[in-house]
DNA sequence: AAACTGGATCAAGGGCTGTTGATGGATCGA
DNA sequence: TCGATCCATCAACAGCCCTTGATCCAGTTT
């Protein structure tokens, strides 16, 4: 079995996945994007009950997709720009095995295969 | 709320998001990443029962990210690599947005944000 | 201090998801 | 044709996750 060779850890990158793949952590993640909010404006601009986000807002921030910090009475929560990026990475390198060990690709344009541009890892079960 | 313009569609994106957010699933991809595979391989490889390999296959097929064939009695599973391509273009732009929208950033190496390179779409609710 | 507001947390319930063992279809060898 | 192998599918069960409403805490206002 291959195993990525990538400084954020699989089971991190997992739980980010499982953070994500879920349709109003995605919506609150979209929301996010635009600025940072406070809970408050999340129930206004979806419509979703307090405990409700407070629920999936935890998940992301549990995951390290989200960040906060207090102002009064107020807790602005904002997208944590490089878990996202970590993640893009962690999935780059994925994709970059998929490529080059001759999994059937349609894409035209996908980048010769550079011996050692993929850093590889065996490991036992 | 931002939406991403991107050629993937969000719900598809979530799909594979989920289907890759579990371990024994992720140990089926890392395995497939090496090499096509047929069920018997990797229940020997996994040492976990048949149906439930089955069952995960089927996740990972649905969401897009394996294809098969079949060869006599063995069914091949091999890694989608335009799938997997498709995941981190759509995740690269959403770290785009992040990135661009001024989130808090602990990256010294971020790009600076250019106009327009990231597509954005105003969406009601 | 008392009332109010924003938000986290809890318990209960329902639904979805994964596991297990059995069954059945398809292919191959004898 | 018969038995064996590979694999998908099914039903039943268990466990986890999400939702809901209530409660509690912290900070603010009066």
């Amino acid at each position: 079995m291959i195993v990525l060779d990538h400084p954020l850890p699989s089971d991190k990158a997992q739980a980010m996945l499982k953070a994500l793949a879920d349709p109003l952590r995605l919506k609150l993640v979209q929301t996010l994007a635009s600025k940072e909010h406070c809970v408050c404006d999340l129930t206004d601009a979806l419509g979703q009950a307090q405990s409700k986000l407070s629920f999936h807002l935890k998940v992301l921030k549990d995951a390290g997709l989200l960040l906060d910090r207090q102002e009064g009475r107020w807790i602005y929560y904002r997208l944590n720009a490089s878990a996202f990026q970590d993640l893009e990475s962690w999935l780059c390198t994925l994709t970059k095995i998929c490529k080059t060990t001759g999994q059937s690709c349609s894409l035209s344009h996908q980048s010769a295969p550079t011996p050692g541009s993929v850093a590889l890892d065996a490991l036992a079960s």
